[in-house]
DNA sequence: AAGAGTGTACCGTCCAGACGGTCAAGTCAA
DNA sequence: TTGACTTGACCGTCTGGACGGTACACTCTT
C-alpha cells in the first residue's frame, strides 16, 4: 500500500485537484449541473473529503474565482500600474497576458461561469478588479485607445468563455499587432 | 384581424411574458437556480401553463436565445452584409446596434447565461452567428480594424452580461466615436 | 518505550428539500 | 361542442451538506 514515496500528497495538492476537477466538470456538463458528487469523483476523493476542504459549494467556487483573478491581475500587473499610473502599459500587458495565460485556452475559465451561474454575488471581486483596471486606463495618454485594447481583450476572453470564438490565432495575432502599433504611437490625434 | 382586443391577452403575449420572467429570474437568483416554478410565478401563470408553452426547460431557454440572436443579427444587418460583403459596415452597425438594443441594458441578456449554464449545446447558434459575422469582417477593407470594433462590442456586451462594466456611458460614447473615426478613414496603413 | 491524547485528512451513508416534468380536470371564446 | 389555453396536485430523481466514522502522524506524559 505504499503510495509512491510520500504517504500523503504534497500539501494543498488535493485542494488543487478538486478545483481543477470542478472546472473540468463545469465545462463538461454545464455550470448549472456542477454537482459536488461529480467533482469529488473526478478529483478522486470522496464527497466527505471534498467537503472537508470546501465546506460548501459556494466556498469551492469562490476559491476558483479568486485564484483565477489573481492570475489575471498578476499577469497584467495592475498593482504596478496603480503605483506609477501607466495606463497604456496595462493595456499592453493585458494583451500579452491574454496570449500567455491558461485563461485563454478554451474551458480554462469555466469556473467563472459556474460562479456566475451559481451565485452572482461572487462576481463582486470581478467588478472590483475591473474598476481598478478602468482607473488605470483613464490615466493613459489616450484613454479611448487604451480602453479599446482592454475591451478587445475582454471580448476575446468572453468569446473563448463561450467556446464561440470565430477568429483564428493568426487573426488574433494581427489584431494585437495592430493595437500594439496604435498604442505604441499615440500619433495623429485631432 | 385585430388581435389586440381579444379578451385574452394578445396572441403570444403569455409566451413573451414567460420569457421575460425567465430572464428576470435568472438575473435575480443566478442562472443556475433558474427554476420553472419561479418563472411561472413571476410570469403570473401556473407551472402547467408554463409547460404548455414550453414543454421543457431547454425549449424555453432555446427560445430566449433565438429571439435574442435574431434581435442582434437584425440590428447589425448581418444578412445584408453577406449579400454585399460590406465588412466595415457590419462593424459600424454592430456598434450602433449596441447603443440601441435592449441587449445593452444590464441583465438584458441573462437568458444567454442561463442557456450556457444549462446546456452548453444551446450556444451552438451563437457560434454559428459569430462565424457569419467573422466571415463578413474578413471582407472588410482593413479586417483587423473591423475585428477590433467587433471585439470591442463583444467585450462590452460581456461586461454588461456580468454586470461588471466599469466604463461610463460617456466613455463608451467616446470609444465608439474613436472607432467610428478609425473605421471611417481606413487611412494611414503601412 | 508504551500508552494516552490531539489534530489533520479523508471516507461514505443518509436525508430533507428542490426541481423538472406528467396528467386529469377544468375554463371559456368561437 | 370543440379546442386552445390554464390549473394545481403529484411523482421520481437529484443534490447539498450534515454527520459519524477511520487512519495516520504528531506530541506529551509516565
Amino acid at each position: 500500500m505504499d503510495l509512491e514515496q510520500s504517504p500523503k500528497q504534497p500539501r494543498g495538492a488535493t485542494r488543487e485537484r478538486i478545483m481543477e476537477a470542478a472546472t473540468a466538470v463545469a465545462h463538461a456538463v454545464g455550470p448549472a449541473h456542477l454537482s459536488l458528487d461529480a467533482v469529488a469523483e473526478r478529483a478522486g476523493v470522496s464527497k466527505g473529503g471534498l467537503l472537508y476542504h470546501f465546506p460548501t459549494k459556494a466556498s469551492l467556487i469562490k476559491a476558483i474565482v479568486e485564484r483565477h483573478l489573481e492570475t489575471v491581475a498578476n499577469a497584467a500587473g495592475i498593482t504596478s500600474c496603480e503605483a506609477d499610473g501607466d495606463g497604456d502599459g496595462v493595456a499592453l500587458r493585458m494583451m500579452r497576458a491574454f496570449l500567455v495565460t491558461p485563461v485563454a485556452k478554451p474551458g480554462g475559465a469555466q469556473g467563472f461561469l459556474a460562479a456566475m451561474a451559481e451565485t452572482p454575488e461572487l462576481l463582486e471581486p470581478i467588478r472590483h478588479h475591473n474598476e481598478r483596471v478602468a482607473a488605470c486606463l483613464r490615466r493613459a495618454q489616450e484613454p479611448e485607445i487604451a480602453m479599446i485594447a482592454f475591451l478587445v481583450v475582454e471580448g476575446l476572453r468572453c468569446l473563448q468563455l463561450f467556446d464561440a470564438n470565430p477568429l483564428t490565432e493568426a487573426e488574433i495575432g494581427r489584431i494585437f499587432a495592430t493595437l500594439d502599433r496604435i498604442l505604441g504611437c499615440p500619433a495623429e490625434t485631432a
